[in-house]
DNA sequence: CGTATACGAAACTCTAGAGTATCGGAAATG
DNA sequence: CATTTCCGATACTCTAGAGTTTCGTATACG
Protein backbone atom coordinates (compact mmCIF):
# COMPACT_ATOMS: atom_id res chain seq x y z
CA UNK A 1 0.00 0.00 0.00
CA UNK A 2 3.07 2.22 0.81
CA UNK A 3 5.66 1.27 -0.61
CA UNK A 4 7.99 4.26 -0.23
CA UNK A 5 8.05 3.95 3.84
CA UNK A 6 10.46 1.90 4.28
CA UNK A 7 11.71 4.56 7.35
CA UNK A 8 8.41 4.64 9.87
CA UNK A 9 7.01 7.58 9.81
CA UNK A 10 7.40 11.37 8.85
CA UNK A 11 11.08 10.42 8.82
CA UNK A 12 12.25 13.39 6.53
CA UNK A 13 14.69 13.22 3.67
CA UNK A 14 16.63 9.92 4.69
CA UNK A 15 20.42 8.79 3.84
CA UNK A 16 21.58 7.47 0.80
CA UNK A 17 19.90 7.18 -3.18
CA UNK A 18 16.16 8.68 -3.10
CA UNK A 19 13.61 5.41 -4.62
CA UNK A 20 13.00 6.42 -8.33
CA UNK A 21 9.03 6.87 -8.24
CA UNK A 22 8.65 6.08 -11.99
CA UNK A 23 10.03 2.58 -11.26
CA UNK A 24 6.86 1.69 -8.87
CA UNK A 25 4.34 2.96 -12.14
CA UNK A 26 6.40 0.78 -14.69
CA UNK A 27 6.33 -2.25 -12.17
CA UNK A 28 2.56 -2.10 -12.01
CA UNK A 29 2.10 -1.26 -15.43
CA UNK A 30 4.08 -4.13 -16.47
CA UNK A 31 2.15 -6.45 -13.72
CA UNK A 32 -1.26 -5.47 -15.56
CA UNK A 33 -0.29 -6.63 -19.04
CA UNK A 34 1.49 -9.99 -17.69
CA UNK A 35 -1.30 -10.88 -15.88
CA UNK A 36 -3.75 -10.12 -18.76
CA UNK A 37 -1.63 -11.96 -21.05
CA UNK A 38 -0.56 -14.75 -18.87
CA UNK A 39 -3.05 -15.13 -15.97
CA UNK A 40 -1.84 -15.39 -12.23
CA UNK A 41 0.11 -18.87 -12.48
CA UNK A 42 1.35 -17.56 -15.03
CA UNK A 43 3.48 -15.31 -14.51
CA UNK A 44 6.39 -15.08 -13.08
CA UNK A 45 8.78 -12.04 -10.95
CA UNK A 46 11.29 -12.39 -13.62
CA UNK A 47 8.80 -11.60 -17.01
CA UNK A 48 7.51 -8.33 -14.73
CA UNK A 49 11.23 -6.91 -13.93
CA UNK A 50 11.95 -7.47 -17.96
CA UNK A 51 9.42 -6.16 -19.33
CA UNK A 52 9.46 -3.12 -16.30
CA UNK A 53 13.22 -2.20 -17.23
CA UNK A 54 13.92 -3.29 -13.66
CA UNK A 55 15.74 -6.26 -11.67
CA UNK A 56 14.11 -8.15 -9.31
CA UNK A 57 15.36 -6.55 -6.15
CA UNK A 58 13.55 -3.38 -7.13
CA UNK A 59 9.99 -5.60 -7.13
CA UNK A 60 10.87 -6.69 -3.65
CA UNK A 61 12.11 -3.63 -2.41
CA UNK A 62 8.29 -2.28 -2.87
CA UNK A 63 6.45 -4.91 -2.46
CA UNK A 64 7.01 -8.42 -0.46
CA UNK A 65 5.15 -10.86 -2.46
CA UNK A 66 4.17 -11.65 -5.92
CA UNK A 67 0.14 -11.67 -4.69
CA UNK A 68 1.01 -8.45 -2.79
CA UNK A 69 2.31 -7.07 -5.79
CA UNK A 70 -0.70 -8.51 -7.58
CA UNK A 71 -3.40 -7.18 -5.55
CA UNK A 72 -1.45 -3.37 -5.75
CA UNK A 73 -1.82 -3.71 -9.52
CA UNK A 74 -4.83 -4.38 -9.77
CA UNK A 75 -6.23 -1.86 -7.23
CA UNK A 76 -4.18 0.87 -8.98
CA UNK A 77 -6.41 0.09 -12.47
CA UNK A 78 -9.18 1.92 -10.43
CA UNK A 79 -7.65 5.00 -10.61
CA UNK A 80 -7.33 5.48 -14.87
CA UNK A 81 -11.13 5.12 -14.67
CA UNK A 82 -14.59 6.75 -15.85
CA UNK A 83 -15.69 9.74 -13.59
CA UNK A 84 -18.81 9.13 -12.53
CA UNK A 85 -19.03 12.85 -12.18
CA UNK A 86 -18.03 13.34 -15.94
CA UNK A 87 -20.73 10.06 -17.25
CA UNK A 88 -22.22 11.06 -20.84
CA UNK A 89 -25.71 12.65 -21.12
CA UNK A 90 -27.48 13.05 -24.30
CA UNK A 91 -30.49 13.20 -23.04
CA UNK A 92 -31.54 9.99 -24.13
CA UNK A 93 -30.38 6.32 -23.16
CA UNK A 94 -29.22 4.85 -26.11
CA UNK A 95 -27.32 8.07 -26.86
CA UNK A 96 -25.51 7.57 -23.23
CA UNK A 97 -24.73 3.76 -23.45
CA UNK A 98 -23.32 4.60 -27.08
CA UNK A 99 -21.24 7.18 -25.83
CA UNK A 100 -19.46 4.97 -22.91
CA UNK A 101 -18.69 2.69 -25.33
CA UNK A 102 -16.35 4.52 -27.28
CA UNK A 103 -13.05 2.83 -28.54
CA UNK A 104 -10.41 4.18 -25.69
CA UNK A 105 -13.23 2.65 -23.28
CA UNK A 106 -13.18 -0.32 -24.76
CA UNK A 107 -9.61 -1.66 -25.22
CA UNK A 108 -9.24 -0.77 -21.86
CA UNK A 109 -11.93 -3.04 -20.70
CA UNK A 110 -11.10 -5.28 -22.49
CA UNK A 111 -7.60 -5.42 -21.14
CA UNK A 112 -9.32 -5.38 -17.32
CA UNK A 113 -11.43 -8.02 -18.15
CA UNK A 114 -8.71 -10.28 -19.34
CA UNK A 115 -6.83 -9.29 -15.89
CA UNK A 116 -9.98 -10.56 -14.28
CA UNK A 117 -9.86 -13.69 -16.02
CA UNK A 118 -6.27 -13.99 -14.89
CA UNK A 119 -6.87 -13.97 -11.52
CA UNK A 120 -10.27 -15.73 -11.24
CA UNK A 121 -8.48 -19.26 -9.97
CA UNK A 122 -7.10 -17.24 -7.14
CA UNK A 123 -9.65 -15.12 -6.09
CA UNK A 124 -11.35 -18.08 -4.55
CA UNK A 125 -8.33 -18.44 -2.36
CA UNK A 126 -7.89 -14.53 -1.82
CA UNK A 127 -10.94 -12.60 -0.70
CA UNK A 128 -9.24 -9.61 -0.14
CA UNK A 129 -7.91 -9.68 -3.63
CA UNK A 130 -11.62 -10.82 -5.24
CA UNK A 131 -12.99 -7.72 -3.36
CA UNK A 132 -10.32 -5.81 -4.68
CA UNK A 133 -10.48 -6.78 -8.47
CA UNK A 134 -14.33 -6.23 -7.96
CA UNK A 135 -13.86 -2.91 -6.53
CA UNK A 136 -11.30 -1.93 -9.46
CA UNK A 137 -12.60 -3.52 -12.31
CA UNK A 138 -16.67 -4.30 -12.29
CA UNK A 139 -17.99 -1.91 -10.06
CA UNK A 140 -17.51 1.11 -11.79
CA UNK A 141 -18.70 0.04 -14.82
CA UNK A 142 -21.91 -1.29 -13.45
CA UNK A 143 -22.06 1.88 -11.23
CA UNK A 144 -21.97 3.99 -14.57
CA UNK A 145 -25.04 1.32 -16.16
CA UNK A 146 -26.63 2.07 -12.78
CA UNK A 147 -26.47 5.71 -12.85
CA UNK A 148 -27.80 6.04 -16.35
CA UNK A 149 -30.57 3.61 -16.27
CA UNK A 150 -31.93 5.43 -13.19
CA UNK A 151 -31.53 8.59 -15.20
CA UNK A 152 -33.59 6.98 -18.36
CA UNK A 153 -36.33 6.04 -15.52
CA UNK A 154 -36.63 9.00 -14.13
CA UNK A 155 -37.32 10.80 -17.53
CA UNK A 156 -40.10 8.00 -18.47
CA UNK A 157 -37.99 6.53 -21.10
CA UNK A 158 -38.50 3.19 -19.84
CA UNK A 159 -40.58 0.96 -18.07
CA UNK A 160 -41.16 2.10 -14.68
CA UNK A 161 -40.17 -1.51 -12.99
CA UNK A 162 -37.37 -2.10 -14.62
CA UNK A 163 -34.71 -4.17 -12.90
CA UNK A 164 -31.50 -1.80 -12.26
CA UNK A 165 -29.43 -4.31 -10.71
CA UNK A 166 -29.69 -7.10 -13.15
CA UNK A 167 -29.99 -4.85 -16.60
CA UNK A 168 -26.89 -2.11 -15.09
CA UNK A 169 -24.88 -6.10 -14.52
CA UNK A 170 -25.94 -6.86 -18.56
CA UNK A 171 -23.32 -5.65 -20.86
CA UNK A 172 -20.16 -6.38 -18.58
CA UNK A 173 -21.72 -9.70 -17.69
CA UNK A 174 -22.16 -10.46 -21.78
CA UNK A 175 -18.65 -8.87 -22.78
CA UNK A 176 -16.98 -10.43 -20.15
CA UNK A 177 -18.94 -13.77 -21.23
CA UNK A 178 -17.89 -13.34 -24.79
CA UNK A 179 -14.16 -12.18 -24.15
CA UNK A 180 -13.51 -14.92 -21.72
CA UNK A 181 -15.66 -17.67 -22.41
CA UNK A 182 -16.44 -17.78 -25.73
CA UNK A 183 -12.82 -16.30 -26.58
CA UNK A 184 -14.17 -13.91 -29.59
CA UNK A 185 -13.31 -10.25 -29.48
CA UNK A 186 -15.19 -7.38 -28.61
CA UNK A 187 -16.30 -5.58 -31.27
CA UNK A 188 -18.63 -2.48 -32.03
CA UNK A 189 -20.98 -4.18 -33.58
CA UNK A 190 -21.79 -6.51 -30.66
CA UNK A 191 -22.10 -3.85 -28.01
CA UNK A 192 -24.60 -2.12 -30.52
CA UNK A 193 -26.47 -5.06 -30.94
CA UNK A 194 -26.60 -5.93 -27.28
CA UNK A 195 -27.48 -2.33 -27.01
CA UNK A 196 -30.70 -2.10 -29.36
CA UNK A 197 -31.33 -5.77 -29.38
CA UNK A 198 -31.27 -7.13 -25.92
CA UNK A 199 -30.67 -3.94 -23.29
CA UNK A 200 -33.17 -1.38 -24.54
CA UNK A 201 -35.86 -3.78 -25.51
CA UNK A 202 -35.41 -5.34 -22.11
CA UNK A 203 -35.95 -1.96 -20.38
CA UNK A 204 -38.50 -1.44 -22.35
CA UNK A 205 -37.54 1.43 -24.51
CA UNK A 206 -39.83 2.09 -27.64
CA UNK A 207 -37.07 1.79 -30.37
CA UNK A 208 -36.50 5.05 -32.03
CA UNK A 209 -37.65 5.65 -35.84
CA UNK A 210 -35.09 4.82 -38.26
CA UNK B 1 -9.45 -40.57 -25.34
CA UNK B 2 -8.75 -44.26 -25.06
CA UNK B 3 -7.26 -45.12 -21.61
CA UNK B 4 -7.93 -48.79 -21.88
CA UNK B 5 -6.05 -49.49 -25.12
CA UNK B 6 -2.12 -50.32 -24.13
CA UNK B 7 -1.79 -52.67 -26.77
CA UNK B 8 -1.62 -51.72 -30.36
CA UNK B 9 -5.36 -53.16 -31.09
CA UNK B 10 -7.37 -55.59 -30.93
CA UNK B 11 -5.48 -57.71 -28.84
CA UNK B 12 -7.93 -59.46 -27.05
CA UNK B 13 -7.36 -60.80 -23.69
CA UNK B 14 -4.14 -59.06 -22.31
CA UNK B 15 -2.09 -60.95 -19.61
CA UNK B 16 -2.23 -60.26 -16.15
CA UNK B 17 -4.61 -58.61 -14.28
CA UNK B 18 -7.17 -56.72 -16.10
CA UNK B 19 -7.81 -52.58 -15.68
CA UNK B 20 -10.31 -51.83 -13.14
CA UNK B 21 -13.04 -49.78 -15.31
CA UNK B 22 -14.38 -48.16 -11.96
CA UNK B 23 -11.05 -46.35 -11.21
CA UNK B 24 -11.76 -44.24 -14.85
CA UNK B 25 -14.70 -42.98 -13.66
CA UNK B 26 -13.41 -42.26 -9.92
CA UNK B 27 -10.36 -40.25 -10.84
CA UNK B 28 -12.58 -38.27 -14.06
CA UNK B 29 -14.88 -37.14 -10.95
CA UNK B 30 -12.16 -36.28 -8.74
CA UNK B 31 -10.59 -34.33 -11.34
CA UNK B 32 -13.61 -32.19 -11.91
CA UNK B 33 -14.11 -31.94 -7.87
CA UNK B 34 -10.57 -30.69 -7.63
CA UNK B 35 -10.61 -28.17 -10.70
CA UNK B 36 -13.91 -26.67 -9.48
CA UNK B 37 -12.73 -26.46 -6.40
CA UNK B 38 -8.71 -25.09 -6.71
CA UNK B 39 -8.72 -24.07 -10.59
CA UNK B 40 -6.01 -25.71 -12.69
CA UNK B 41 -2.84 -24.32 -10.91
CA UNK B 42 -4.22 -25.00 -7.29
CA UNK B 43 -4.94 -28.57 -8.49
CA UNK B 44 -2.16 -31.40 -7.84
CA UNK B 45 -2.20 -35.02 -8.83
CA UNK B 46 -2.25 -36.07 -5.18
CA UNK B 47 -5.35 -34.15 -4.62
CA UNK B 48 -6.81 -36.09 -7.20
CA UNK B 49 -5.82 -39.60 -6.53
CA UNK B 50 -6.33 -39.04 -2.68
CA UNK B 51 -9.56 -37.95 -3.58
CA UNK B 52 -10.36 -41.00 -5.59
CA UNK B 53 -8.95 -43.18 -3.57
CA UNK B 54 -6.16 -44.18 -5.82
CA UNK B 55 -2.31 -44.54 -6.08
CA UNK B 56 -0.86 -41.79 -8.45
CA UNK B 57 0.55 -44.45 -10.31
CA UNK B 58 -2.98 -45.66 -11.41
CA UNK B 59 -3.42 -42.39 -12.83
CA UNK B 60 -0.77 -41.97 -14.57
CA UNK B 61 -0.69 -45.47 -16.46
CA UNK B 62 -3.94 -44.13 -18.08
CA UNK B 63 -3.11 -40.33 -18.26
CA UNK B 64 0.38 -39.34 -19.62
CA UNK B 65 0.21 -35.32 -18.14
CA UNK B 66 -1.87 -33.71 -15.93
CA UNK B 67 -2.73 -31.39 -19.13
CA UNK B 68 -4.55 -34.65 -20.50
CA UNK B 69 -6.27 -35.36 -17.75
CA UNK B 70 -7.55 -32.39 -17.37
CA UNK B 71 -8.66 -32.29 -21.05
CA UNK B 72 -10.40 -35.66 -20.60
CA UNK B 73 -12.05 -34.62 -17.70
CA UNK B 74 -13.63 -31.72 -19.31
CA UNK B 75 -14.71 -33.26 -21.84
CA UNK B 76 -16.44 -35.91 -20.01
CA UNK B 77 -18.73 -33.92 -18.93
CA UNK B 78 -20.65 -33.19 -22.29
CA UNK B 79 -21.90 -36.86 -21.18
CA UNK B 80 -24.27 -36.31 -18.39
CA UNK B 81 -25.82 -33.17 -20.35
CA UNK B 82 -29.41 -32.13 -21.18
CA UNK B 83 -30.32 -34.14 -24.18
CA UNK B 84 -31.61 -31.66 -27.01
CA UNK B 85 -34.24 -34.48 -28.27
CA UNK B 86 -35.59 -34.41 -24.80
CA UNK B 87 -36.01 -30.35 -24.02
CA UNK B 88 -39.49 -29.32 -21.90
CA UNK B 89 -42.02 -28.51 -24.68
CA UNK B 90 -44.37 -26.40 -22.16
CA UNK B 91 -46.34 -24.68 -25.06
CA UNK B 92 -44.88 -21.16 -23.45
CA UNK B 93 -41.31 -19.81 -23.68
CA UNK B 94 -41.56 -18.87 -19.77
CA UNK B 95 -42.42 -22.50 -19.41
CA UNK B 96 -39.66 -24.03 -20.97
CA UNK B 97 -37.05 -21.91 -19.90
CA UNK B 98 -38.66 -22.12 -16.38
CA UNK B 99 -38.34 -26.06 -16.52
CA UNK B 100 -34.92 -26.03 -17.23
CA UNK B 101 -33.42 -24.06 -14.61
CA UNK B 102 -34.81 -26.48 -12.61
CA UNK B 103 -32.71 -27.86 -9.05
CA UNK B 104 -30.97 -30.56 -10.21
CA UNK B 105 -29.87 -28.96 -13.56
CA UNK B 106 -28.87 -26.04 -11.71
CA UNK B 107 -26.57 -27.73 -8.75
CA UNK B 108 -24.35 -29.27 -12.51
CA UNK B 109 -24.31 -25.96 -14.06
CA UNK B 110 -22.74 -24.18 -10.85
CA UNK B 111 -20.44 -26.80 -10.88
CA UNK B 112 -19.49 -26.41 -14.41
CA UNK B 113 -19.13 -22.97 -14.17
CA UNK B 114 -16.76 -23.38 -11.13
CA UNK B 115 -14.54 -25.72 -13.83
CA UNK B 116 -14.55 -23.15 -16.35
CA UNK B 117 -13.57 -20.88 -13.47
CA UNK B 118 -10.68 -22.89 -13.06
CA UNK B 119 -9.61 -23.42 -16.36
CA UNK B 120 -9.85 -20.06 -17.92
CA UNK B 121 -6.43 -18.79 -17.99
CA UNK B 122 -5.14 -22.18 -18.99
CA UNK B 123 -7.26 -21.74 -22.16
CA UNK B 124 -5.61 -19.11 -24.00
CA UNK B 125 -2.52 -21.30 -23.67
CA UNK B 126 -4.17 -24.33 -24.73
CA UNK B 127 -6.38 -24.24 -27.48
CA UNK B 128 -7.74 -27.59 -27.72
CA UNK B 129 -8.93 -26.98 -23.98
CA UNK B 130 -10.54 -23.80 -24.99
CA UNK B 131 -12.72 -25.64 -27.61
CA UNK B 132 -13.60 -28.82 -25.45
CA UNK B 133 -14.34 -26.86 -22.33
CA UNK B 134 -16.93 -25.37 -24.83
CA UNK B 135 -17.95 -27.93 -26.42
CA UNK B 136 -19.16 -29.65 -23.18
CA UNK B 137 -19.94 -26.55 -20.91
CA UNK B 138 -21.66 -23.85 -23.14
CA UNK B 139 -22.32 -24.96 -25.91
CA UNK B 140 -25.37 -27.53 -24.41
CA UNK B 141 -26.70 -24.77 -22.94
CA UNK B 142 -26.55 -22.08 -25.13
CA UNK B 143 -27.53 -24.44 -27.76
CA UNK B 144 -30.91 -25.41 -25.97
CA UNK B 145 -31.62 -22.11 -25.35
CA UNK B 146 -31.16 -21.23 -29.17
CA UNK B 147 -33.87 -24.39 -30.04
CA UNK B 148 -36.63 -22.86 -27.15
CA UNK B 149 -36.12 -19.48 -28.33
CA UNK B 150 -36.36 -20.26 -32.05
CA UNK B 151 -39.45 -22.52 -31.28
CA UNK B 152 -41.41 -19.77 -29.77
CA UNK B 153 -40.72 -17.15 -32.73
CA UNK B 154 -42.37 -20.27 -34.80
CA UNK B 155 -45.60 -19.64 -32.16
CA UNK B 156 -45.80 -16.27 -32.93
CA UNK B 157 -44.98 -15.67 -29.15
CA UNK B 158 -41.46 -13.12 -29.54
CA UNK B 159 -41.11 -10.12 -31.83
CA UNK B 160 -40.20 -11.57 -35.26
CA UNK B 161 -37.24 -9.97 -35.60
CA UNK B 162 -34.95 -11.13 -32.14
CA UNK B 163 -31.27 -11.83 -32.05
CA UNK B 164 -31.58 -15.23 -31.34
CA UNK B 165 -27.84 -15.83 -30.82
CA UNK B 166 -27.68 -13.07 -28.20
CA UNK B 167 -30.66 -14.53 -26.40
CA UNK B 168 -29.27 -17.27 -26.12
CA UNK B 169 -26.54 -16.43 -24.43
CA UNK B 170 -27.64 -14.34 -22.04
CA UNK B 171 -28.70 -16.58 -18.92
CA UNK B 172 -25.17 -18.44 -19.15
CA UNK B 173 -23.57 -15.06 -19.53
CA UNK B 174 -25.24 -13.52 -16.64
CA UNK B 175 -24.99 -16.52 -14.24
CA UNK B 176 -21.46 -17.30 -15.05
CA UNK B 177 -21.06 -13.50 -14.28
CA UNK B 178 -22.72 -13.80 -11.01
CA UNK B 179 -20.85 -17.14 -10.13
CA UNK B 180 -17.30 -16.22 -11.12
CA UNK B 181 -17.24 -12.16 -11.21
CA UNK B 182 -19.28 -10.93 -8.35
CA UNK B 183 -18.77 -14.29 -6.19
CA UNK B 184 -22.65 -14.25 -5.48
CA UNK B 185 -24.82 -17.04 -5.49
CA UNK B 186 -27.41 -18.54 -7.86
CA UNK B 187 -30.96 -18.61 -6.80
CA UNK B 188 -34.16 -19.96 -8.50
CA UNK B 189 -34.89 -16.04 -7.29
CA UNK B 190 -32.28 -14.71 -9.72
CA UNK B 191 -33.13 -17.30 -12.58
CA UNK B 192 -36.43 -16.49 -12.29
CA UNK B 193 -35.99 -12.87 -12.33
CA UNK B 194 -33.58 -12.86 -15.07
CA UNK B 195 -36.03 -15.14 -16.95
CA UNK B 196 -38.88 -12.40 -15.94
CA UNK B 197 -37.25 -8.75 -15.90
CA UNK B 198 -34.45 -9.28 -18.86
CA UNK B 199 -34.58 -12.24 -21.00
CA UNK B 200 -38.94 -12.38 -22.08
CA UNK B 201 -39.06 -8.55 -22.40
CA UNK B 202 -35.55 -8.89 -24.54
CA UNK B 203 -37.42 -10.91 -26.95
CA UNK B 204 -40.61 -8.89 -27.21
CA UNK B 205 -42.84 -11.35 -25.28
CA UNK B 206 -45.86 -10.12 -23.52
CA UNK B 207 -46.03 -10.36 -19.97
CA UNK B 208 -48.65 -13.00 -18.57
CA UNK B 209 -51.22 -11.80 -16.52
CA UNK B 210 -50.41 -12.55 -12.57
C1' DC C 1 34.90 12.75 -0.32
C1' DG C 2 32.56 9.33 2.87
C1' DT C 3 28.39 7.07 3.83
C1' DA C 4 24.01 5.12 2.85
C1' DT C 5 20.71 3.60 -0.16
C1' DA C 6 18.88 2.73 -4.95
C1' DC C 7 19.53 0.73 -9.34
C1' DG C 8 19.90 -3.49 -13.02
C1' DA C 9 21.92 -7.82 -13.46
C1' DA C 10 22.79 -12.20 -12.21
C1' DA C 11 23.99 -15.93 -9.06
C1' DC C 12 22.06 -18.26 -5.39
C1' DT C 13 18.78 -21.12 -2.00
C1' DC C 14 14.72 -23.53 -1.17
C1' DT C 15 10.37 -25.64 -1.96
C1' DA C 16 6.23 -27.43 -4.25
C1' DG C 17 4.83 -30.34 -7.34
C1' DA C 18 5.10 -33.07 -11.97
C1' DG C 19 6.40 -37.28 -13.22
C1' DT C 20 9.01 -42.02 -12.25
C1' DA C 21 10.22 -46.12 -9.85
C1' DT C 22 9.67 -49.56 -6.38
C1' DC C 23 7.17 -52.06 -2.96
C1' DG C 24 3.99 -55.97 -1.27
C1' DG C 25 -0.19 -57.74 -2.57
C1' DA C 26 -4.25 -58.90 -5.71
C1' DA C 27 -6.44 -60.73 -9.84
C1' DA C 28 -6.42 -62.44 -14.27
C1' DT C 29 -4.41 -66.20 -17.86
C1' DG C 30 -2.61 -70.62 -19.05
C1' DC D 1 1.31 -72.43 -9.57
C1' DA D 2 4.16 -69.40 -12.71
C1' DT D 3 3.59 -65.23 -15.18
C1' DT D 4 1.94 -60.84 -16.04
C1' DT D 5 -0.33 -56.74 -15.17
C1' DC D 6 -3.01 -54.22 -12.04
C1' DC D 7 -3.64 -51.91 -7.47
C1' DG D 8 -2.50 -48.33 -3.49
C1' DA D 9 1.30 -46.57 -1.14
C1' DT D 10 5.45 -44.32 -0.83
C1' DA D 11 10.07 -42.95 -1.83
C1' DC D 12 12.46 -40.82 -5.30
C1' DT D 13 14.30 -37.36 -9.16
C1' DC D 14 14.09 -33.11 -11.44
C1' DT D 15 12.68 -28.58 -12.63
C1' DA D 16 10.37 -24.04 -12.44
C1' DG D 17 9.95 -20.32 -10.00
C1' DA D 18 9.47 -17.49 -5.43
C1' DG D 19 12.33 -15.03 -2.78
C1' DT D 20 17.43 -13.63 -1.25
C1' DT D 21 21.94 -12.11 -1.78
C1' DT D 22 25.86 -10.10 -4.14
C1' DC D 23 28.13 -7.01 -7.35
C1' DG D 24 29.38 -3.01 -9.79
C1' DT D 25 27.48 1.39 -10.46
C1' DA D 26 24.70 5.62 -9.64
C1' DT D 27 22.82 9.32 -6.81
C1' DA D 28 21.42 11.47 -2.84
C1' DC D 29 23.12 13.91 1.90
C1' DG D 30 26.62 16.25 4.82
Amino acid sequence: MDPQATQPAGAGARLGRPRDASRDADILEATIEVLAEQGFDGMTIDMVAARAGAGKATVYRRWPSKADLVIDAVACMKKRDLDPAQLPDTGTLRGDLIALVRAPSAADSDRKMHVMGGILSLMSREPELARTAYAAILQPRIAANRILLERARGRGETRPDIDVDRLAALMPAMSSFRTLAQREPITREFLISLIDDVLLPAAGVVRAVV
